[in-house]
RNA sequence: CGCGGGGUAGAGCAGUCUGGUAGCUCGUCAGGCUCAUAACCUGAAGGUCGUUGGUUCAAAUCCUUCCCCCGCAA
Protein backbone atom coordinates (compact mmCIF):
# COMPACT_ATOMS: atom_id res chain seq x y z
CA UNK A 1 0.00 0.00 0.00
CA UNK A 2 1.44 3.42 -0.76
CA UNK A 3 0.42 6.81 0.38
CA UNK A 4 0.28 10.23 -1.15
CA UNK A 5 1.09 12.04 1.78
CA UNK A 6 3.51 11.06 4.63
CA UNK A 7 1.01 8.18 6.49
CA UNK A 8 0.52 8.79 10.25
CA UNK A 9 2.53 6.43 12.08
CA UNK A 10 1.83 6.64 15.63
CA UNK A 11 -1.53 5.42 16.00
CA UNK A 12 -3.42 4.91 19.15
CA UNK A 13 -6.67 2.91 19.39
CA UNK A 14 -9.66 2.99 21.46
CA UNK A 15 -11.98 0.01 21.51
CA UNK A 16 -13.52 -2.64 23.72
CA UNK A 17 -16.20 -4.91 21.65
CA UNK A 18 -15.84 -7.37 19.08
CA UNK A 19 -16.92 -4.05 16.37
CA UNK A 20 -13.45 -2.36 17.25
CA UNK A 21 -11.51 -5.81 16.60
CA UNK A 22 -11.97 -5.56 12.99
CA UNK A 23 -10.59 -1.79 12.87
CA UNK A 24 -7.24 -3.19 15.07
CA UNK A 25 -6.68 -5.48 12.91
CA UNK A 26 -6.96 -3.93 9.75
CA UNK A 27 -4.48 -1.12 10.88
CA UNK A 28 -1.95 -3.77 12.57
CA UNK A 29 -2.17 -5.94 9.36
CA UNK A 30 -1.19 -2.35 7.48
CA UNK A 31 2.03 -0.27 7.60
CA UNK A 32 0.80 1.54 10.68
CA UNK A 33 2.91 1.23 14.22
CA UNK A 34 0.27 0.80 16.95
CA UNK A 35 1.68 2.63 20.13
CA UNK A 36 -0.92 1.81 22.21
CA UNK A 37 -4.63 0.12 22.85
CA UNK A 38 -7.01 1.42 24.87
CA UNK A 39 -9.87 -0.73 26.23
CA UNK A 40 -12.18 -1.40 29.00
CA UNK A 41 -11.13 -2.47 31.98
CA UNK A 42 -11.45 -6.19 32.93
CA UNK A 43 -14.34 -6.77 35.16
CA UNK A 44 -16.01 -9.55 36.58
CA UNK A 45 -18.62 -11.24 33.83
CA UNK A 46 -19.81 -13.81 32.35
CA UNK A 47 -21.06 -17.15 34.98
CA UNK A 48 -19.40 -17.68 37.98
CA UNK A 49 -17.98 -14.29 38.10
CA UNK A 50 -14.57 -14.14 36.62
CA UNK A 51 -12.60 -11.30 35.69
CA UNK A 52 -12.51 -11.54 32.08
CA UNK A 53 -10.61 -8.96 29.42
CA UNK A 54 -12.14 -7.20 26.23
CA UNK A 55 -11.91 -9.08 23.32
CA UNK A 56 -9.52 -5.93 21.89
CA UNK A 57 -7.51 -6.65 24.95
CA UNK A 58 -7.10 -10.53 24.40
CA UNK A 59 -6.20 -9.53 20.36
CA UNK A 60 -3.46 -6.68 21.58
CA UNK A 61 -1.54 -8.84 24.14
CA UNK A 62 -1.24 -11.67 21.31
CA UNK A 63 0.18 -9.34 19.65
CA UNK A 64 2.34 -7.72 22.37
CA UNK A 65 0.95 -4.09 21.45
CA UNK A 66 1.23 -2.10 24.67
CA UNK A 67 -2.70 -2.13 26.41
CA UNK A 68 -3.91 0.92 28.96
CA UNK A 69 -7.39 0.11 30.45
CA UNK A 70 -7.93 3.30 32.71
CA UNK A 71 -11.38 3.25 33.87
CA UNK A 72 -11.76 6.83 33.20
CA UNK A 73 -9.83 9.38 30.78
CA UNK A 74 -11.09 11.87 33.04
CA UNK A 75 -7.50 13.25 34.97
CA UNK A 76 -4.48 14.43 34.16
CA UNK A 77 -2.47 11.37 34.59
CA UNK A 78 -4.59 9.89 31.93
CA UNK A 79 -3.72 13.23 29.75
CA UNK A 80 0.03 13.00 30.69
CA UNK A 81 0.05 9.31 29.73
CA UNK A 82 -1.26 10.11 26.31
CA UNK A 83 0.77 12.77 25.35
CA UNK A 84 4.10 10.59 25.72
CA UNK A 85 2.81 8.61 23.58
CA UNK A 86 2.79 11.15 20.79
CA UNK A 87 0.71 9.62 19.05
CA UNK A 88 -0.03 11.24 15.06
CA UNK A 89 -3.38 10.03 15.51
CA UNK A 90 -6.39 8.49 17.68
CA UNK A 91 -8.73 6.10 16.08
CA UNK A 92 -11.69 5.31 18.46
CA UNK A 93 -14.22 2.62 17.88
CA UNK A 94 -16.94 1.72 19.99
CA UNK A 95 -14.87 2.19 23.38
CA UNK A 96 -17.43 3.07 25.90
CA UNK A 97 -15.32 5.87 27.57
CA UNK A 98 -16.20 9.42 26.82
CA UNK A 99 -13.41 11.16 25.63
CA UNK A 100 -12.59 14.46 27.72
CA UNK A 101 -12.09 17.28 25.18
CA UNK A 102 -8.24 18.51 26.51
CA UNK A 103 -7.39 15.08 25.23
CA UNK A 104 -8.33 16.11 21.56
CA UNK A 105 -5.86 17.87 20.34
CA UNK A 106 -3.10 15.70 21.39
CA UNK A 107 -2.68 13.56 19.02
CA UNK A 108 -0.77 15.90 15.79
CA UNK A 109 -4.30 14.88 13.60
CA UNK A 110 -6.18 14.65 16.51
CA UNK A 111 -9.07 11.62 17.16
CA UNK A 112 -11.55 10.46 14.44
CA UNK A 113 -14.14 7.70 15.21
CA UNK A 114 -15.37 4.77 13.34
CA UNK A 115 -19.62 5.21 14.02
CA UNK A 116 -21.74 1.91 12.93
CA UNK A 117 -24.58 4.51 11.27
CA UNK A 118 -25.14 7.31 8.90
CA UNK A 119 -24.62 10.43 11.03
CA UNK A 120 -26.70 11.90 12.02
CA UNK A 121 -28.96 9.07 12.56
CA UNK A 122 -28.52 6.96 15.48
CA UNK A 123 -25.35 8.99 17.34
CA UNK A 124 -25.19 6.96 20.26
CA UNK A 125 -24.70 3.54 21.95
CA UNK A 126 -26.54 1.08 19.76
CA UNK A 127 -27.10 2.50 16.44
CA UNK A 128 -26.84 -1.10 14.70
CA UNK A 129 -30.12 -1.83 16.69
CA UNK A 130 -31.61 1.29 16.40
CA UNK A 131 -31.55 0.59 12.83
CA UNK A 132 -32.74 -2.46 12.60
CA UNK A 133 -35.82 -1.72 15.42
CA UNK A 134 -36.81 1.08 13.05
CA UNK A 135 -37.12 -0.81 10.14
CA UNK A 136 -34.43 1.42 8.07
CA UNK A 137 -33.34 0.07 4.66
CA UNK A 138 -30.03 1.35 5.31
CA UNK A 139 -27.24 1.74 7.40
CA UNK A 140 -23.70 1.94 6.95
CA UNK A 141 -20.43 4.08 8.11
CA UNK A 142 -19.65 7.07 8.97
CA UNK A 143 -16.01 8.27 9.64
CA UNK A 144 -15.70 11.46 11.77
CA UNK A 145 -13.34 13.71 13.46
CA UNK A 146 -14.17 13.96 16.97
CA UNK A 147 -15.65 17.12 18.70
CA UNK A 148 -16.49 17.37 22.37
CA UNK A 149 -19.98 16.42 21.19
CA UNK A 150 -21.78 12.52 21.09
CA UNK A 151 -21.11 12.07 17.73
CA UNK A 152 -21.16 15.19 16.52
CA UNK A 153 -18.41 15.67 14.60
CA UNK A 154 -17.21 16.69 11.27
CA UNK A 155 -18.18 13.68 8.49
CA UNK A 156 -14.66 12.75 6.77
CA UNK A 157 -16.30 9.89 4.91
CA UNK A 158 -19.99 8.10 4.86
CA UNK A 159 -19.99 4.05 3.47
CA UNK A 160 -23.34 2.53 3.33
CA UNK A 161 -24.81 -0.53 3.01
CA UNK A 162 -28.70 -2.09 2.46
CA UNK A 163 -30.15 -3.72 5.40
CA UNK A 164 -31.51 -7.30 3.87
CA UNK A 165 -34.18 -8.53 5.02
CA UNK A 166 -33.95 -11.16 7.95
CA UNK A 167 -30.26 -9.89 9.04
CA UNK A 168 -30.41 -9.63 12.48
CA UNK A 169 -28.00 -7.40 14.52
CA UNK A 170 -25.17 -9.81 15.39
CA UNK A 171 -24.73 -10.50 11.28
CA UNK A 172 -25.05 -6.96 10.33
CA UNK A 173 -22.64 -5.64 13.29
CA UNK A 174 -19.96 -7.59 11.49
CA UNK A 175 -20.94 -6.52 8.32
CA UNK A 176 -20.55 -2.95 9.48
CA UNK A 177 -17.13 -4.31 11.24
CA UNK A 178 -15.66 -4.98 8.28
CA UNK A 179 -16.79 -1.94 5.87
CA UNK A 180 -15.46 0.19 8.87
CA UNK A 181 -12.24 -1.34 8.46
CA UNK A 182 -12.04 -0.58 4.72
CA UNK A 183 -13.39 2.64 4.98
CA UNK A 184 -10.65 3.63 7.57
CA UNK A 185 -7.53 2.44 5.81
CA UNK A 186 -9.23 4.31 3.28
CA UNK A 187 -9.46 7.40 5.31
CA UNK A 188 -5.87 7.13 6.30
CA UNK A 189 -4.63 6.68 2.94
CA UNK A 190 -4.97 10.42 2.52
CA UNK A 191 -5.74 11.74 6.25
CA UNK A 192 -4.59 15.16 6.07
CA UNK A 193 -6.51 16.07 2.65
CA UNK A 194 -9.76 13.93 4.31
CA UNK A 195 -9.31 15.79 7.51
CA UNK A 196 -9.50 19.26 5.73
CA UNK A 197 -12.31 18.38 3.60
CA UNK A 198 -14.72 16.89 6.07
CA UNK A 199 -17.97 18.27 6.38
CA UNK A 200 -20.39 19.09 9.19
CA UNK A 201 -23.35 17.13 9.96
CA UNK A 202 -26.48 18.02 8.87
CA UNK A 203 -28.83 19.65 11.57
CA UNK A 204 -31.95 17.58 10.10
CA UNK A 205 -32.80 14.11 10.76
CA UNK A 206 -30.71 14.09 14.23
CA UNK A 207 -32.00 10.79 16.23
CA UNK A 208 -30.19 9.45 19.71
CA UNK A 209 -29.80 5.31 20.03
CA UNK A 210 -29.75 4.69 23.55
CA UNK A 211 -28.30 1.80 24.99
CA UNK A 212 -30.32 -1.45 25.00
CA UNK A 213 -30.61 -3.58 28.33
CA UNK A 214 -31.62 -6.85 28.32
CA UNK A 215 -34.76 -5.91 30.18
CA UNK A 216 -36.15 -3.91 26.61
CA UNK A 217 -35.68 -7.18 25.03
CA UNK A 218 -38.71 -8.71 26.44
CA UNK A 219 -41.81 -8.76 23.59
CA UNK A 220 -45.33 -7.17 23.78
CA UNK A 221 -46.95 -9.76 21.87
CA UNK A 222 -49.86 -7.28 21.61
CA UNK A 223 -48.00 -5.64 18.79
CA UNK A 224 -48.00 -6.50 15.02
CA UNK A 225 -45.87 -9.66 13.33
CA UNK A 226 -44.26 -7.12 11.79
CA UNK A 227 -42.89 -5.26 14.73
CA UNK A 228 -42.32 -7.83 17.07
CA UNK A 229 -39.87 -9.61 13.91
CA UNK A 230 -38.12 -6.07 13.64
CA UNK A 231 -37.64 -6.43 17.83
CA UNK A 232 -36.43 -10.28 17.87
CA UNK A 233 -33.64 -9.47 14.41
CA UNK A 234 -32.78 -6.33 16.62
CA UNK A 235 -31.76 -8.24 19.76
CA UNK A 236 -30.73 -11.00 18.13
CA UNK A 237 -27.96 -12.86 18.94
CA UNK A 238 -27.49 -10.64 22.27
CA UNK A 239 -28.82 -9.52 24.71
CA UNK A 240 -32.29 -11.51 22.45
CA UNK A 241 -35.71 -10.70 22.65
CA UNK A 242 -37.54 -12.60 25.31
CA UNK A 243 -41.40 -14.04 26.54
CA UNK A 244 -41.54 -15.86 29.50
CA UNK A 245 -43.48 -19.04 29.70
CA UNK A 246 -44.63 -21.58 33.04
CA UNK A 247 -41.48 -18.29 34.60
CA UNK A 248 -38.49 -19.46 32.75
CA UNK A 249 -37.26 -16.55 29.94
CA UNK A 250 -37.60 -17.88 26.12
CA UNK A 251 -35.25 -16.57 24.22
CA UNK A 252 -36.24 -15.76 20.23
CA UNK A 253 -33.36 -15.64 17.60
CA UNK A 254 -35.11 -16.10 14.57
CA UNK A 255 -38.68 -16.30 13.21
CA UNK A 256 -40.42 -15.69 9.89
CA UNK A 257 -44.23 -14.00 9.49
CA UNK A 258 -46.93 -16.36 8.45
CA UNK A 259 -48.76 -16.30 5.79
CA UNK A 260 -51.97 -16.99 5.35
CA UNK A 261 -54.44 -17.72 7.98
CA UNK A 262 -53.08 -20.76 9.84
CA UNK A 263 -53.36 -19.81 13.30
CA UNK A 264 -56.06 -17.67 14.82
CA UNK A 265 -54.50 -14.82 15.86
CA UNK A 266 -57.02 -13.38 18.79
CA UNK A 267 -54.93 -14.53 21.64
CA UNK A 268 -51.05 -12.46 21.74
CA UNK A 269 -48.83 -14.34 22.86
CA UNK A 270 -50.65 -18.08 22.74
CA UNK A 271 -48.32 -20.54 20.73
CA UNK A 272 -49.26 -23.66 18.67
CA UNK A 273 -47.91 -26.37 17.07
CA UNK A 274 -48.97 -26.75 13.61
CA UNK A 275 -46.94 -29.63 11.33
CA UNK A 276 -43.98 -29.68 13.65
CA UNK A 277 -43.50 -25.88 13.81
CA UNK A 278 -43.65 -23.38 15.89
CA UNK A 279 -45.90 -20.19 15.83
CA UNK A 280 -47.22 -17.61 18.41
CA UNK A 281 -49.95 -15.21 17.95
CA UNK A 282 -49.42 -11.54 17.82
CA UNK A 283 -51.50 -8.64 18.18
CA UNK A 284 -51.97 -8.95 14.40
CA UNK A 285 -50.58 -11.73 12.46
CA UNK A 286 -48.81 -14.50 13.63
CA UNK A 287 -45.38 -15.63 13.40
CA UNK A 288 -42.83 -19.51 13.25
CA UNK A 289 -40.30 -18.92 15.95
CA UNK A 290 -37.07 -20.70 13.79
CA UNK A 291 -35.16 -20.17 16.90
CA UNK A 292 -35.56 -20.35 20.25
CA UNK A 293 -34.00 -20.84 23.96
CA UNK A 294 -35.51 -21.72 26.94
CA UNK A 295 -32.92 -20.82 29.90
CA UNK A 296 -30.98 -23.52 31.19
CA UNK A 297 -31.49 -25.07 27.91
CA UNK A 298 -29.30 -25.10 24.51
CA UNK A 299 -30.03 -22.55 21.38
CA UNK A 300 -32.45 -24.83 19.26
CA UNK A 301 -34.47 -24.81 16.37
CA UNK A 302 -38.32 -24.36 16.92
CA UNK A 303 -38.80 -27.69 16.11
CA UNK A 304 -36.40 -29.49 18.05
CA UNK A 305 -38.14 -27.29 20.55
CA UNK A 306 -41.89 -29.02 19.87
CA UNK A 307 -40.64 -32.15 20.16
CA UNK A 308 -39.58 -32.29 23.50
CA UNK A 309 -42.81 -30.47 24.51
CA UNK A 310 -45.68 -31.45 22.99
CA UNK A 311 -47.35 -29.88 25.92
CA UNK A 312 -46.78 -26.38 24.97
CA UNK A 313 -49.37 -26.06 22.76
CA UNK A 314 -52.03 -23.96 23.63
CA UNK A 315 -49.66 -22.04 26.17
CA UNK A 316 -48.66 -18.53 26.17
CA UNK A 317 -45.62 -16.73 26.23
CA UNK A 318 -45.81 -13.24 28.06
C1' C B 1 -17.32 -20.01 46.95
C1' G B 2 -22.66 -14.19 43.29
C1' C B 3 -27.95 -16.82 42.08
C1' G B 4 -30.15 -20.77 39.24
C1' G B 5 -31.28 -24.82 35.35
C1' G B 6 -29.30 -29.09 32.80
C1' G B 7 -26.14 -33.79 30.96
C1' U B 8 -30.83 -40.58 29.36
C1' A B 9 -30.20 -43.68 21.24
C1' G B 10 -28.14 -39.06 15.73
C1' A B 11 -31.81 -34.56 17.70
C1' G B 12 -35.37 -32.80 21.40
C1' C B 13 -37.45 -34.76 25.91
C1' A B 14 -40.07 -38.17 29.87
C1' G B 15 -38.62 -41.36 33.73
C1' U B 16 -35.26 -39.44 39.37
C1' C B 17 -39.29 -37.14 44.68
C1' U B 18 -41.61 -42.88 45.99
C1' G B 19 -34.79 -47.80 43.70
C1' G B 20 -37.33 -53.28 40.66
C1' U B 21 -36.55 -55.60 32.59
C1' A B 22 -34.85 -48.22 28.97
C1' G B 23 -39.61 -45.01 27.20
C1' C B 24 -41.94 -40.77 23.93
C1' U B 25 -41.82 -37.45 19.60
C1' C B 26 -38.59 -37.04 15.45
C1' G B 27 -34.44 -38.62 12.46
C1' U B 28 -31.92 -42.98 10.08
C1' C B 29 -32.40 -47.84 7.56
C1' A B 30 -35.60 -51.77 5.33
C1' G B 31 -40.24 -53.23 3.44
C1' G B 32 -45.32 -51.81 2.01
C1' C B 33 -49.06 -48.38 -0.08
C1' U B 34 -49.30 -44.58 -3.94
C1' C B 35 -49.17 -41.77 -10.66
C1' A B 36 -46.09 -39.60 -6.93
C1' U B 37 -44.14 -37.47 -2.25
C1' A B 38 -40.94 -34.29 2.69
C1' A B 39 -47.52 -37.79 3.28
C1' C B 40 -49.41 -42.66 5.23
C1' C B 41 -48.75 -48.09 7.13
C1' U B 42 -45.40 -52.02 9.09
C1' G B 43 -40.79 -53.40 10.94
C1' A B 44 -35.57 -52.81 12.37
C1' A B 45 -31.04 -50.84 13.96
C1' G B 46 -29.16 -47.54 17.46
C1' G B 47 -28.08 -46.54 25.07
C1' U B 48 -21.56 -48.78 29.46
C1' C B 49 -28.52 -43.21 31.48
C1' G B 50 -21.64 -37.28 31.63
C1' U B 51 -17.52 -39.22 35.18
C1' U B 52 -15.47 -41.39 40.06
C1' G B 53 -16.35 -44.04 44.41
C1' G B 54 -20.11 -45.69 47.88
C1' U B 55 -25.06 -47.72 49.95
C1' U B 56 -28.26 -51.96 48.35
C1' C B 57 -30.33 -58.47 46.71
C1' A B 58 -31.04 -54.58 43.01
C1' A B 59 -29.14 -47.68 41.12
C1' A B 60 -30.88 -43.50 35.35
C1' U B 61 -33.20 -43.08 40.36
C1' C B 62 -30.15 -42.40 47.03
C1' C B 63 -25.04 -40.42 48.96
C1' U B 64 -20.09 -38.90 47.03
C1' U B 65 -15.68 -37.05 43.40
C1' C B 66 -14.65 -34.64 39.14
C1' C B 67 -15.88 -32.87 34.03
C1' C B 68 -19.01 -30.37 30.54
C1' C B 69 -23.35 -27.21 28.68
C1' C B 70 -26.72 -23.20 29.64
C1' G B 71 -30.08 -18.86 31.89
C1' C B 72 -29.67 -14.57 35.36
C1' A B 73 -26.61 -10.95 37.27
C1' A B 74 -22.23 -7.92 36.15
Amino acid sequence: MTYNNRPPRRIVFMGSSDFSLASMAALQKGAFDIIGVYTQPPKPSGRSYKVRKSPVQLFAEAQHLPVYTPTTLRNDEQRQLLEKLHPDLVVVSSYGLIIPKNLLDIPTHGFINVHASLLPRWRGAAPIQMALLAGDTRTGITMMKMDPGLDTGDIIAVESLEITTGINAGTLSQKLAHLGADLLLKTLENLEENLASAVPQQEIGVTYAAKISPDSGRINWDKSACDILKHILAFAPTPAAWGKINGLRLKIFDAEIGAGQTVDANQPGRLYIIEGDLWISCGDGHLMLREVQLEGKRRMSGREFCRGRPTIDGETLT
